[in-house]
DNA sequence: AAAACGGGGGA
DNA sequence: TCCCCAGTTTT
């Protein structure tokens, strides 16, 4: 990786051949674009690195009063070489993600140590410092020096992924490389840390996740995903894990009165103290429980409904019920704290699980 | 309630 | 090289 200043092809050190996407964007950003934030004025190389790290998982509105705050108490970098850890965070306070504030203090030290108290212009040095990764090194040398880089952080893979209709999850090694790829493709030959601004600029303000200004947005026209009417589909989001499936039997005993058998779940865990019909693993098991529990019924006798599907946030839950009338329980069983029946009038009083209300509810 | 976020760290 | 995490905000 080269840490020179922009180098130039022959045939393209002029404006004429700027990509479109690039011309288009600088144009827009010379009249729609953020023009003012503090790290811009006066810009320097310790204050477009602190605000890149500020802006990593904070939003410019929220990171521009602590960055004052910041540059106020420490304007340089060998000041916050030397400020102890407890100043720097608590600078930091109020931010979060305070491993970014530790990462900073510390790369601070190591440039003092290696690079005489200056950031080093040179990717794979910046990249090398910790909570520099690529995309912070090529924020931080185009804004800082003009340096030719691309960046790709979350608002440019959105702008991407819709311009060029780029589908698959951007987090996906493939997708990211392609991305990248793209990213450099747009590179312009001039005004480096204007456009590397404009692209955040676009995708914070205008290409935004949800709702996105298209009407307003210089790129309209070439915007596959504009054209194709995959606004909203793109960036492909991230790919839910597929939840694993279990399943569950379900006894739905009712007594002579009509009244449901309900027991109380464990303090703990799924639907934690919540009244649900007795439930087991399996069938077998089932049968175990109701031959256990009942007098004079015959389990196979029970009604098989219709499975209730139910989904957690991390799995997914099959609950086959089966249902019996007019069952009378073993007297050693009885009614109890945790095993009772309740009259449908009693129901709505109860914590009950949504599906298995659901459930014993529609029946009547 | 769940997805998004950029870098770090472990597999 | 890839995958997942921590920690927080946004949708």
């Amino acid at each position: 990786m080269s840490m020179k200043a922009p180098s130039h092809s022959a045939k393209s050190n002029n404006n004429d051949d700027t990509d479109a996407f690039a011309g288009k964007l600088l144009e827009w950003f010379d009249v729609n674009g953020r023009h003012d934030l503090p790290w811009q004025h006066p810009r320097s190389p310790y204050r477009v690195w602190l605000s890149e790290i500020m802006l990593q998982q904070t939003q410019v509105k929220t990171a521009a009063p602590y960055f004052e705050r910041f540059v106020a108490a420490l304007p340089n970098l060998p000041a916050l070489a030397a400020a102890p850890m407890d100043t720097v965070l608590g600078l930091w306070s109020g931010l979060g993600y305070y491993a970014r504030a530790r990462n900073l203090h510390a790369a601070a030290k190591l440039c003092v140590e290696h690079h005489g108290g200056d950031l080093p212009r040179d990717l794979d040095a910046l990249t090398a410092l910790p909570g520099i990764g690529r995309s912070t090194a090529a924020a931080i040398a185009s804004q800082a020096w003009g340096d030719r880089h691309a960046i790709l952080d979350g608002n440019v893979k959105r702008v991407l992924s819709r311009y060029h209709g780029v589908a698959g999850y951007p987090g996906l090694p493939a997708i990211e490389r392609q991305l990248w790829a793209l990213a450099e493709s747009h590179l312009p030959h001039t005004r480096m840390v204007d456009y590397t601004q404009a692209q955040m600029d676009l995708g914070a303000t205008l290409c935004t996740r949800a709702d996105p200004a298209c009407i307003l947005c210089p790129l309209q026209h070439e915007c596959i995903a504009r054209i194709e009417g995959r606004v909203a589909e793109l960036p492909t989001p991230k790919p839910g894990k597929v939840a694993p499936q279990r399943h569950a039997q379900v006894l739905w005993l009712l007594d002579a009165d009509d009244r449901v058998l309900l027991q109380r779940r464990p303090p703990v865990g799924i639907w934690a103290s919540l009244w649900t019909l007795p439930q087991a693993d399996d069938e077998a098991q089932a049968a175990q429980w109701f031959a256990a529990h009942t007098a004079h019924a015959d389990f196979d006798a029970g009604e098989t409904l219709p499975p209730i599907a139910h989904a957690f946030s991390h799995y997914k839950l099959e609950l086959q019920p089966r249902r019996w009338r007019r069952v009378a329980l073993r007297d050693a069983v009885g009614d109890n704290d945790d095993l009772r029946w309740y009259s449908r009038a009693e129901l709505a009083a109860l914590g009950i699980p949504a599906p298995i209300r659901k459930l014993i509810e529609a029946a009547l």
